[in-house]
DNA sequence: GCCGCGATGGGGAATCTTCCTCGATCGTGC
DNA sequence: GCACGATCGAGGAAGATTCCCCATCGCGGC
């Protein structure tokens, strides 16, 4: 219980020194100027009125759905965006993607309810300086997001929550979150998670084979190998899998 | 958009007279008592501070799990108990039965981020006295949890998002809200339920068999029919569904 | 070049699904 | 009492899927 461990941020990508942050630090209002995009409109009210309170985050503008996301970034000009995944509208992690090639210097992060391995993936591969949890302490997540918004070098902050559930496995200082978590999805080759994820989202073997114009047999093969990797039994439990760890949507 | 359409009440049982909210409101404090059991602490934290403001609804506690439920209300005596679905720990519809044996005038709500048929089901079941989305605005749901606590007869109060994802089948004044609702869970007999929820589990046939001591073959026969009564057409569907609609976890 | 790995696919046996049928039971209404 | 429908339980047959084998091909590394 070392209260240090609060949250641990990997260092990435070699910096791009954007600097937006302490820029508009001085010459804007009190505090980190953050977007949040959540369809919980309680939530994100309640974090508004936290933040009031606290000084240290202002919340700048908020959107329910990530389709206006980009145009509401340019508008504003936050120093951290928080983003929630399972929203109705755009996709989330897609939207992320955009928003960094619009905006390279750009800081977003993920608040989710969900800590699940596909989205803690996604969530990388998109560029994301941060994931945290709802179930995190208000505390973590504004230490996480100031910790985000001062860094020069590019991080990738998780919130307490996160880094508990990757497990003992996470060797603190990897340079690669995904290797540190024991990630098992990241055992599988992209064209296993191409099926998983269709089976995920309940196609048959010969569904999923005319999808990727395959034979029959090479999706069974893939399958066979994702179960041995993964460790379950059947194709049910892959499927279940696939759902929980957000590869698809129930 | 007719505005008074926000949230929506369905009389049910005959009242029973327990008459607690008033009866405190004029010995306590102001506004009305609610305990919150949710384990976003974000999420509560930011309730307290908005009802804080408010002023017509204070959060006088609150749980991460709904395991001391029952200690903490006796301790608590709150007007209305504000319950997440989703959360770590005793199962929450579980600990709603026996809120509701120990503490019968006990008002109780559901606050979920899903709207989910097994859930809406479960939580007419356990009597609770409404539900609400995490995606409604804070005033319908101040609304509802103030219509709840005065409310004389045991009523079944929704949020707006709740009553939307219902549909327009939803009769307005209907004695039971599922019926009003077009569930199709409903059109299920009991046995159809509990197969599915196995099949929701992950089991196959033999051994959802096994579990309820009955010839594969049998089983075959509740899958079946459940596939026509939901209209869908295979058992991995059936699967996702279960886990959408709630009766099973991914 | 050789090796390992990943993607691709085939064969075959056991199993599971799907879809049809039928019989027993039980409560409802006439 | 009795017909009726709904539910439950089960069998048979055709097809799909799972799960073992194994073979080929291309690619990157040693």
């Amino acid at each position: 219980m070392h209260d240090d461990s609060r949250s641990q941020s990997t260092t990435r990508r070699a910096g791009k020194k954007t600097d937006t942050a302490q820029t508009r630090h001085k010459r804007g209002g009190v505090g980190v100027a953050v977007l949040c995009v959540d369809d919980h409109t309680i939530l994100v009210d309640g974090l508004k009125a936290q933040f009031a309170v606290d000084g240290r985050v202002r919340c700048v503008g908020h959107l329910t759905t990530a389709d206006g996301l980009l145009e509401e970034t340019d508008r504003l000009n936050p120093d951290v965006v928080i983003l929630d995944i399972q929203m109705p509208g755009a996709d989330v992690f897609e939207m992320a993607n955009r928003l960094r090639q619009r905006r390279p210097g750009q800081r977003f992060a993920f608040l989710s309810a969900h800590v699940r391995e596909g989205y803690l993936s996604a969530a990388y591969r998109c560029g994301a300086w941060g994931y945290f949890a709802k179930g995190d302490e208000l505390e973590d997540i504004v230490a996480g997001l100031l910790e985000i918004a001062r860094s020069r070098q590019e991080t990738f902050v998780m919130g307490p929550k996160v880094r508990e559930r990757c497990g003992p496995t996470g060797a603190a200082g990897s340079a690669n979150p995904r290797e540190a978590v024991g990630l098992k999805l990241d055992t599988l080759t992209d064209r296993e998670v191409e099926v998983l994820r269709l089976i995920g989202k309940g196609m048959s073997r010969s569904e999923i084979a005319a999808e990727l114009c395959r034979s029959a047999k090479t999706i069974d093969g893939h399958q066979e190998r994702m179960l041995k990797k993964l460790g379950v039994q059947t194709r049910s439990e892959l499927m279940r899998l696939a759902i929980r760890e957000g590869l698809a949507e129930a």
